[in-house]
DNA sequence: CCATTCTTGAAACAGTCGTACCATAAACCT
DNA sequence: AGGTTTATGGTACGACTGTTTCAAGAATGG
């Protein structure tokens, strides 16, 4: 018949367009600086995604994707005390190569902020973390479905790392996690 | 000699300013639907603050001082338990009336993190913290310059409040806070 | 070779942005 | 009243935005 498609070019190009996003940021986004950054033009952004919505999207899910991929191999199981667990699971999403993740995280959420509809399913990217959560220091909540421990565990988590990104005060989180670990562990 | 500045006028947009901030949120702020919002125009904006950077500085002083002041009057003082100022301290920040100064707070932080340049005392937010919860938490810090346990209480309160205005589950958050509370009660 | 499909470039469109220029109106003091 | 300063409207500039249109190039199957 023709010439066939290639899938592929999608693909590569969505690899570096999440790449850009997790280096410079979502906020300030826009389609010919990406492009040039990416060797390609804006013509081909829109060709492959559609339209900026669905490529911020796509770059989204990606990074989702990514982070949901280190997170599986890298951090200790669920093995030793709660208070050695809660020490992994800190030391792991504190780490510096994680920190392009967590920007954009904050940055999701403030924007979700001012366009909730713009993310149908944000709630859910938080319960989510319930079940793994919750299977993790079962040992020190209060029962079966207690989801307050969970939530606790990983507001402490959310507001040390809001701390450390605004402060860059390693030693000062550190000792608060170990504080609060300290109060679990009892 | 001629006619006298009206300094009134500038300091009446800047509050006005400040609703609309507080009411729409800093993302998508541009100057003329602002002005079309505050029944001005851009040239007054301009003409009154200099420039739009100015404006924004201006309006994020004046949320910050509102904030201040409701703050020294509405949360209970130094009084009761640990657990009982806890949770003082946690239904003025959680009201709903404060929403709208916790997303902005949140999207400032946001922003930041894309611009540290711009907010060249950002992490003097968080540090000052310090001093007023060191201050109503002593009892239960490890000594008088405990900056662990203070860091500790914030970063709750913080990665609650991100939890509650993602997922609006004002149950769960109050519970997590609860256990929080009688953790450090002990 | 050739029709057909995928890919890509260049340019333009309609819109918004912050800001600057120019003029004029309003209000005050001498 | 006149002259001086403040206040304000209108308008335009240049840069940027996401998106569309038109056209031509590239690669394949028949």
């Amino acid at each position: 018949m023709a010439r066939p498609a290639d899938p592929a070019r999608r693909e590569r190009t969505l690899a570096r367009a999440t790449d850009h996003v997790l280096a410079h940021g979502l906020a300030g986004l826009s389609l010919r600086p990406l492009a040039a950054a990416l060797d390609t033009s804006p013509r081909m952004l829109l060709y492959d995604f559609g339209s900026k919505q669905e490529l911020v999207a796509a770059v989204l899910a990606e990074a989702r994707r990514r982070g949901a991929a280190r997170l599986t191999g890298c951090p200790p199981p669920a093995t030793g005390t709660p208070a050695q667990r809660l020490r992994g699971i800190w030391a792991w999403l504190s780490a510096p190569e994680r920190a392009p993740f967590v920007r954009l995280f904050f940055e999701v959420h403030a924007d979700g902020l001012a366009h909730p509809d713009h993310y149908p399913d944000r709630a859910r990217a938080i319960t989510d973390w319930f079940d793994t959560l919750g299977a993790a220091f079962r040992d020190v909540a209060d029962g079966e479905d207690d989801t307050a421990t969970p939530t606790l565990v990983m507001a402490v988590l959310r507001g040390l790392l809001f701390d450390l990104t605004t402060t860059g005060d390693r030693d000062r989180a550190d000792r608060a996690l170990e504080r609060f670990a300290h109060l679990l562990g009892t």
